[in-house]
DNA sequence: CTTGAACCTCTAGTCACTATAGAGAATACG
DNA sequence: CGTATTCTCTATAGTGACTAGAGGTTCAAG
């Protein structure tokens, strides 16, 4: 019925140490432990880790997801904190969309206008160099 | 005809620490300096730093940077090697691009569909209980 | 010559993990 | 029961690309 860490990482797909880490943090409760100090976990764990992931996935940060978590647990509160946290990542994703196409779209023109000869022609140096214009902040991947 | 770091940074925009932080990993060269030891720049350290802070804009990587300057200070080779990382860098921006659409398409369904009641009831509470559906690896921003 | 803004170096902190080391615990097999 | 293998423990350091701060020095304007 209770399970080991690394069951636990099998189970969810969240590896070891960053199920460690997210007890060191607060998301997890702290497990009851064998004699020899080992953690065990029961269902609720996956339950828990799994949100977790999932909200990771999603690209809610650690104080994001912390907040969520406790709401969870307090279900009879209002879910507008909830429904904020969502819109605010929301509104960061559709913004992150348009930047990351105005990129592509500029990395477009680099790689189709470079006639593959030497370094002195080439667009792709040509573009860098080129500081004329401007982006926002910088790009983050 | 020189000028002091802030004055560099003021025209380049990129601020002082990394201006300092880009000198200590190799990608600007120690400029000279005056007897009390402060960095004195010329116009090509202007260049060079707007290239360097186009290529982050558009989320190139330093190791990606430092190959980029070494070829733009050897004009005389085949750019290939620069095209391959500007196409290397499209792919990566294309990539991200189809994983925020579905991170946006998911976020939408959450926010839309919440009764904005109580959490008992929230569809982004329970969107991220529900993990029965798989994402790529986790959203970088 | 005085003042104060700008500069210097060095260290540590950010975020969300990931990796390693060295040691102890649990389990499978003979 | 012994031992081999696998697992787990803590603690620390590293990642990328900066950013912030402490504590001290230098420069340029007035
Ligand atoms: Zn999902
Ligand atoms: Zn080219
Ligand atoms: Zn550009
Ligand atoms: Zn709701």
């Amino acid at each position: 019925m209770d399970f080991s860490i690394g069951e636990l990482a099998r189970r969810t797909k969240v590896k070891v140490p960053t199920i460690r880490y997210y007890e060191q943090i607060g998301l997890l409760l702290p497990p009851p432990r064998t004699e020899g100090q080992q953690r065990r976990y029961d269902k609720n764990a996956i339950a828990r880790l799994a949100f977790i992931k999932h909200a990771r996935e999603l690209g809610f940060d650690i104080e994001a997801i912390r907040a969520l978590l406790s709401l969870q647990d307090n279900p009879d509160q209002s879910c507008s904190v909830a429904d904020r946290i969502a819109k605010a990542r929301l509104a960061e994703v559709e913004e992150r969309i348009v930047s990351l196409n105005a990129l592509r779209a500029e990395l477009r023109r680099m790689v189709e206008e470079c006639a593959s000869g030497r370094v002195a022609e080439c667009r792709v140096i040509e573009t860098l160099a080129d500081s004329s214009h401007g982006h926002g902040r910088l790009a983050e991947t």
